[in-house]
RNA sequence: CCGGACUUAGCUCAGCCUGGUAGAGCAGCCGACUGUAGAUCGGCUUGCCCCCCGUUCAAAUCGGGGAGUCCGGACCA
């Protein structure tokens, strides 16, 4: 695979796809990073990005990986200690799934945040941007709450964030591109160069497929989860017999999050998928690509019954050295 | 600083006038039906009624004080 494919393969989007080009021409020593809100446990949302880290790290790129304990802090997360004992144990997940140690910087960011020339540049942005710009721009914003002034600086930090780390690519889910939207605007007011970005898809919410998945309202599957978890939860997600399922009864549009995980998750990782299955229903197939699996779902040739077996087993052998090496600490 | 509205289940809210041991919808959980889930049907759970003080046999409900949120007004030295 040539880096520009690793590099763009299922991304949502990519902002520019010119710049995307430039990037793939010459990776070597370029650097990629995404940042997180400490949570504390790496849930296959935040994996999907750490994914995405590792074909850049294949690809050539340097990669950062910002513990945003500030970010947090503003988002009214906890204490500063308490964010920042999380922030490690996220740190730890991160390489305990896969993150090559060696190639991925770790930053605090109270490590580069709370200096003096960062503050300045701060309020110089602060001075660019309207009440109304962050506040769109401010994807963590839990909807009913009333907006604080913290949350409103907050993606004014991550737009600054970006020349601080000296990144050239910043990566994040869909639900981030309003952010970079805004650091495209906003950095060249303080003679900073606006980032190039990369988008991943959002896996829908596991119940009902509508919306985005969150660790906070829903279910997810984290590192932590036990086999009979992966198992039970995979079992009760939302999966009708195609990759297009029909709007509910709202209007809402549905995705198949079943098949989502499939093709975000399971096939850049495995070679090929084995779906076990009784001799009565067939027998077992195998998949080498996700597109074969998608369209033996639609034809009726795979059940979702066995498909979700299957994709419980293959999650399951995706996070289970991590978690066992958690264990061992 | 002044004025108004609001605060009840995880969420959106009803109940307050006229005190009598807290309700609906949605969500959630369980079961039936599907070889998964959803849909559909049946059942079930959930509460510091914002806090404090008072009146009363009895306060979500009445009186006083306080807090939080939202909206408006004033101030603009």
């Amino acid at each position: 695979m040539d880096a520009y494919e690793l590099i763009t393969r299922n991304a949502a989007e990519v902002v520019t796809e010119e710049e995307i080009e430039a990037l793939a021409d010459d990776p070597d020593g370029k650097r990629a990073y995404v940042g997180y809100e400490p949570s504390g446990v790496l849930h296959i949302g935040h994996m999907l990005t750490a994914n995405k880290l590792i074909d850049l790290q294949e690809a050539g790129f340097e990669v950062t990986v910002l513990l945003a304990d500030v970010h947090a802090y503003l988002n009214d997360k906890g204490s500063f200690e308490a964010i920042r004992r999380t922030a490690e144990r996220m740190r730890d997940q991160f390489i305990a799934y896969g993150l090559d140690a060696d190639k991925t910087q770790f930053v605090l960011g109270s490590d580069f945040q709370l200096e003096d020339d960062y503050t300045l540049d701060l309020h110089a942005l602060e001075l660019e941007t309207t009440l109304a710009r962050a506040e769109r721009a401010m994807a963590e914003i839990k909807s009913g709450d009333s907006v604080k002034v913290s949350q409103a600086v907050y993606p004014l930090m991550q737009a600054l964030d970006i020349p601080y780390l000296g990144v050239d690519l910043a990566v994040g889910g869909m639900e981030q591109r309003k952010v970079h939207m805004l650091a495209r605007d906003v950095l060249p007011s303080i003679d900073r160069t606006p980032p190039t970005s990369l988008h991943t898809p959002l896996i829908a919410d596991l119940a009902s497929g509508i919306g985005k998945m969150s660790s906070s309202t829903g279910v997810t599957i984290s590192m932590e989860d036990a086999t009979a978890e992966i198992e039970e939860k995979v079992n009760k997600a939302y999966c009708p017999p195609t990759a297009d399922p029909d709007p509910d009864d709202e209007g809402r549009e549905r995705e198949n999050p079943v098949l989502q995980i499939f093709e975000y998750h399971v096939f850049p990782r495995f070679d090929s998928v084995v779906v076990e299955r009784p001799d009565e229903y067939g027998g077992d197939l195998e998949y080498e690509a996700y597109d074969a699996l998608e369209a033996d779902l639609e034809s009726g040739e795979l059940h979702p019954a066995d498909a979700k077996s299957a994709l419980a087993d293959a999650l399951d052998r995706l996070i289970a050295p991590g978690r066992e090496q958690l264990q061992d600490q």
